[in-house]
DNA sequence: TGGCATGAGGGGTTTACGTCA
DNA sequence: ACTGACGTAAACCCCTCATGC
């Protein structure tokens, strides 16, 4: 620990030697710091210093730019140095000069403790304390705020969640009531008619290419995945192979039952089949940098689409879908 | 007079360094 | 000469309190 006189010691020996020295790394800046203190512009506002300055300046202590040889010589002060110490504030341009040091560097080498100590007219072991005050309280205020920021991103997240759920029910309940559409029609046709059976919304587009997403009877950008039952292959290439090479070689045709568009939909997945649509079709991690509002708000223009171009949701959205 | 900002004390931990078997 | 255990000092962090505004 330092004692008085190891700081006094200390002290002398900066002052000699220490105006000289070049300061390690991101000291450089500093050294500007030093020089520009080394000829006083601070005022000291009334009695303001905590420090009994004659513990380390001895005799020759009225030169230090933060001491005013008239607050020295005030009566007022005669008593500061009987009573106990009181504690006192740092002046504005102390607290100025140690914050523009603190922006410089965080940590307090010894050397600049003890040099910033003489330029401020502070013991060493003040600077120490004010640093150890400043990391702390900088650090809290850092915590709040990286709280507040990753409160507003799940916040937002989700918003986006909830918002895709419903938009989610809301297919589900069109494909189930399609779904009983195609069954009525079915059973009220002969069954001389095998092939026909068509999505109705389907009706006039080409069979082996998908509609494009401006079609889609939703607003969003998720793909409608509709195609006939009697050519299940071409359409779940046209659905899957684009990105997907995956899909695209059949390895995985027994992932859509055509006779259960439910399956689309993930729900009747088994753990493999879901944990192998989670493997190959999730985008790369680092996909969405949710640090940056800037690419956030992107994502804001459309809730749906989740920061992806549209032909890549084809191929990564099924496995969010509940 | 209560609340906030801030200087400082104290305890525990970490790290660097020297000593010794 | 090398190495691991041990002691020590300094710095740091964290919690807390006291004081000034």
């Amino acid at each position: 620990m330092e004692s008085g006189g190891m700081v006094f010691d200390s002290f002398k020996l900066t002052s000699l030697s220490l105006k000289n020295e070049k300061l390690p790394s991101s000291s450089d800046v500093l050294d500007s710091l030093w020089i520009a203190g080394s000829s006083p512009s601070f005022h000291v506002p009334g009695s303001t210093s905590i420090v009994n300055f004659e513990d380390i300046r001895g005799e020759n202590s009225t030169d230090g730019p933060f001491f005013d040889k008239e607050e020295n010589g005030s009566e007022d002060c005669d008593g500061c140095f009987r009573q106990p110490e009181k504690k006192r504030r740092l002046s504005p341009d102390q607290v100025q000069f140690l914050e523009k040091s603190f922006e410089v560097e965080n940590k307090l080498e010894p050397e600049r403790k003890i040099q910033l100590a003489k330029e401020i007219g502070l013991q060493p072991r003040q600077v120490a304390i004010w640093y150890q005050n400043r990391r702390a309280r900088y650090k809290t205020k850092q915590l709040e705020k990286d709280y507040n920021s990753l409160k507003e991103t799940y916040d937002k997240l989700k918003a986006d969640h909830d918002s895709l759920f419903k938009e989610n029910e809301e297919l589900r309940n069109e494909v189930h009531s399609l779904k009983e559409k195609l069954q009525e029609r079915e059973k009220g046709k002969p069954k001389s008619e095998p092939c026909d059976t068509t999505s109705p919304l389907e009706a006039g587009s080409e069979p082996n290419k998908p509609l494009p997403s401006s079609v889609s009877p939703n607003a969003s950008n998720i793909p409608m995945v509709i195609y006939k039952q009697d050519d299940a292959t071409s359409a779940k290439s046209d659905v899957f192979d684009s990105d997907s090479p995956h899909y695209a070689d059949g390895i995985h045709s027994s992932f859509i039952e055509p006779s259960d568009s439910s399956h689309i939909f993930g729900s009747d997945f088994s753990q493999d089949e879901e944990d192998n649509l989670s493997r190959n079709l999730m985008p790369p991690p680092s996909f969405v940098k949710l640090e940056d509002d800037e690419s956030y708000g992107d994502l804001q223009m459309n809730s749906c689409n989740l920061g992806f171009p549209v032909e890549d949701q084809t191929t990564w959205l099924w496995p969010l879908i509940e």
